[in-house]
DNA sequence: ATTCGTTATATTTGTTTATATATAACGACT
DNA sequence: AGTCGTTATATATAAACAAATATAACGAAT
């Protein structure tokens, strides 16, 4: 056959985007190192770019999903919430579920 | 609540994108108008980037998706096949159920 | 043969987006 | 007080993308 189906999905709040698959993915980057410029580094992408990025994620959430420290021991870091963990959880969730559930549905273009 | 999922999908075929909204959009004006160069002033996009499009459509399909005509009476045209019309009705059922899917999975980030 | 409005194609211009660079602010620790 | 590596922020540069412009090809009709 060598039909795709491919999806992008994302969540707003109160029109701000929230979550999506780039957000999800720096976070977890996050997670994973402790910095949001390692984080940046890991993903290939500036600090500019990442720095936006969770700027606008924790403004367009109703409680925080990072806390970033500047100065102190190390120079500072960043590290997911609680609450952002959770976050991230549920986007995979639906994201997966959002996924095979397009698998099926794809046979209707199959069969034409 | 105010939240709100949203997404985008697209199909691709041999590793070629076949449809997505953008395309869909445009074939359906190309259906209202007959012609390529309107459909692409209807949608406010450039000539040239709608021929990509459709061009990139019909390279990727198996079977045509639209007929386009130069020169003759009118200067030529562009129609759509039976066989691309019934493409973008099983593209937009594909979509619209998607996001029904979708907004059920959303309870699980209102939830949070 | 000429006109017509369209598709087809290349080239240039402009706009938006992303990247790179630079600098300041910060706070624990020595 | 000075050092450290980080976050925070602005500015400048570069790259990607979209739009505008120009021109040729086409075929039915006159």
């Amino acid at each position: 056959m060598s039909y795709k189906i491919k999806s992008r999905i994302w969540i707003e709040h109160e029109d701000n985007v929230l979550l999506g698959e780039g957000r999800v993915q720096l976070l977890k980057a996050i997670d994973d190192t402790g910095s949001l410029s390692k984080a940046a580094k890991s993903l290939n992408i500036s600090y500019k770019k990442a720095w936006d990025l969770i700027d606008s994620v924790n403004k367009s959430a109703k409680k925080p999903v990072t806390i970033n420290s500047i100065g102190g021991k190390g120079g500072g870091g960043a590290e997911l919430t609680e609450y952002g963990k959770s976050l991230i959880h549920a986007f995979d969730d639906i994201n997966k579920n959002c996924w095979d559930f397009l698998d099926l549905q794809l046979e209707k273009i199959k069969s034409l």
